[in-house]
DNA sequence: CACTACTTTAGAATCATTATAAATTCTTAA
DNA sequence: TTAAGAATTTATAATGATTCTAAAGTAGTG
């Protein structure tokens, strides 16, 4: 339960202004212990029901990319339909849970050292990230 | 340069019939040596211009789809804006080029054995693949 | 308070993809 | 070979996500 000047500074030293609508956005994304996957969808629906005031859509897009362009965001995409942000920004991998569409963090330390033996001349490995697709056993 | 009969065999080992479109289609996706990645627009305008039939995106679309779900393609998500399919079904990773958006294959053998040392109980592992990201050195 | 720059908003525009339904083509059993 | 039925293609409309626009509202500053 952090209390909204975190928000305000959050936003603040982000350049963005501390609206009534980004604060309210900030709850929702940073007012947790554990890692959000979301989609846009899943936010304007939650900022539906959690927040007296309305949102515009364009509004919340504007933020979530506003927030992904100053790092507070990571952006991930498994498959052509849809697309989720986490506010996990750490070097991390994912499990995709096929079952029930979930995403869940798969910290760096959790994943042995991943060689890569094949080398590109003239570039530079960026990033490195692993998808762990899973299913029910039975 | 394999002949039409390869590729009418295929369609038809397959369950689908042997159209014109298709069979040019299966030229352009097969009769060649390395993978090939592309985006469903960078395949329209290559039938555009191999072809003197005009072959509509509906068409194409079809197509595609019935080739993934058949094992003949495989879809690749790299990120929101673009999504593409891969005539390489194998169990394989990927490089992808930031600065030219370009996919390289990174066989699963040019990659050290993955270690997921997180389990996720009541859940199977579907399958594992590794997106490295690269750009120019320089 | 008054000014300015930033922000929000509704709605339009765009773009990729999917759906529809009529016209065409393929298959196969006479 | 042909006729009938099934599958396919096509143009076009519909959908859905995202982005754009421009007008109305709000925050920061002095
Ligand atoms: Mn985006
Ligand atoms: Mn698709
Ligand atoms: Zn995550
Ligand atoms: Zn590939």
């Amino acid at each position: 339960m952090s209390n909204n000047s975190v928000f305000i500074e959050k936003l603040r030293s982000s350049g963005l202004r501390p609206t009534r609508q980004r604060v309210q956005i900030c709850k929702i994304l940073f007012d947790r212990q554990k890692t959000f996957h979301f989609s846009i969808k899943d936010l304007a629906k939650m900022i539906a029901n959690d927040f007296s005031e309305k949102v515009s859509l364009a509004t919340v897009y504007n933020t979530i990319h506003a927030f992904k362009k100053r790092g507070y965001l990571k952006e991930i995409s498994i498959n052509s339909d849809k697309t989720y942000f986490d506010t996990n920004t750490s070097n991390h991998h994912h499990f995709f849970n096929e079952s029930t569409n979930e995403l869940i963090d798969l910290e760096n330390n959790e994943v042995g050292k991943i060689n890569i033996k094949k080398k590109i001349p003239g570039k530079k490995i960026k990033s490195v990230e692993v998808l762990v697709k899973i299913a029910n056993s039975n």
